[in-house]
DNA sequence: CTACGATATGGAGGACCACCCCACTTTGCA
DNA sequence: TGCAAAGTGGGGTGGTCCTCCATATCGTAG
């Protein structure tokens, strides 16, 4: 939210958009050298602008990483606290295998991953009151199983309906006996 | 199997001894040249005799995987069938999180997987047919979810524990309702 | 509207990596 | 013991990430 230099603000943005679709096609450990390419930008204004590659993917998944929390918001209005939790996860999971690279976004401590706990806290709050859910469980290991399992399939050829099955599989474990 | 000159078999060894010392220190991803570096061979060597990272991962693991696949055909004889594929998974789970590497190198389709995939396979017979197990999950699928879980894992400071938690809650969704 | 300091830029270069080529050395069989 | 076949590793190629710094651009104060 500093002022920037309008070149710097147009930059910035080149280089996400560019990160993105680069990140898209090859994964989370794209290239930054291939990125700042095909941004038009050199190496070294990627590098200072972005001084991690955390940095860079967090910028590129923050307004998708909004959208789940934004659903989540909805869903804490829903009748069924535990189905809720389980549809938001379930949505979580689908991003993550949808847009390669999030998943791993989401496992390296950053402002999305606490964005994300945030969110999911209320609805996994709601669905422990309403004991549909073991009380021992976190949202962190919730969150970190679909990470993983999304992580798992990504290469996977068939990939989306393989995590979801897995994800399906994984969450029964979590209902109380 | 093929006959090999002596100065051959010496070095592949050494080769296979360094990875599994740097691949502990360093995760699946480690220097190749470092590896090479460390047992006092030539980089060209290790890319001739392993040509994919894949190849010298396997060598490193194969060892340690058939221990896995001996400790299934000791838990085939255990009275209690569920109970015994559990056993064994956590096993595996032990292990992919004990040798930093090992995990990443069951994922991919080779050797060692396939070895796994044949040893688990009998214990999941033997669970299913006594309807502790859900019919329609297959050792793949459960293998995948130990994998991801380790490699989700991998870099965490509380790895192991967190793990073996992780993996409690998904093998509680796999038993019949 | 101009001049100037703060800000931003990117090419060049250092350190590292995987992987390959090929002149040389070692091996083990006849 | 001779010698062809098998094995070796230094050095090269082209890629990576990241940093320095001379240069170009911006936005404002005058």
């Amino acid at each position: 939210m500093t002022r920037m230099r309008a070149d710097a603000r147009r930059n910035a943005e080149r280089i996400v958009a560019a990160a993105g679709a680069v990140i898209a096609e090859q994964g989370a450990d794209a290239s930054l050298e291939e990125i700042a390419r095909r941004a038009g930008v050199g190496s070294a204004t990627l590098h200072r602008r972005f001084p991690a590659r955390r940095a860079l993917l967090e910028a590129v998944f923050r307004d998708r990483v909004a959208v789940l929390c934004a659903r989540a918001e909805e869903l804490l209005d829903s009748a069924d606290p535990g189905e809720a939790l389980f549809t938001w996860l379930r949505a979580v999971g689908a991003h993550a295998v949808a847009n390669r690279g999030l998943s791993a976004s989401l496992m390296l401590g950053s402002e999305c991953h606490d964005m994300i706990i945030n969110a999911g806290e209320g609805l996994l709050g709601r669905a422990r009151a309403a004991e549909e859910v073991r009380p021992e469980i976190t949202i962190v290991h919730l969150l970190k199983l679909v990470s993983a399992i999304s992580l798992a399939t990504e290469q996977d050829p068939d990939g989306p309906a393989e995590a979801d099955h897995l994800l399906a599989i994984a969450l029964d474990g979590i209902r109380p006996r």
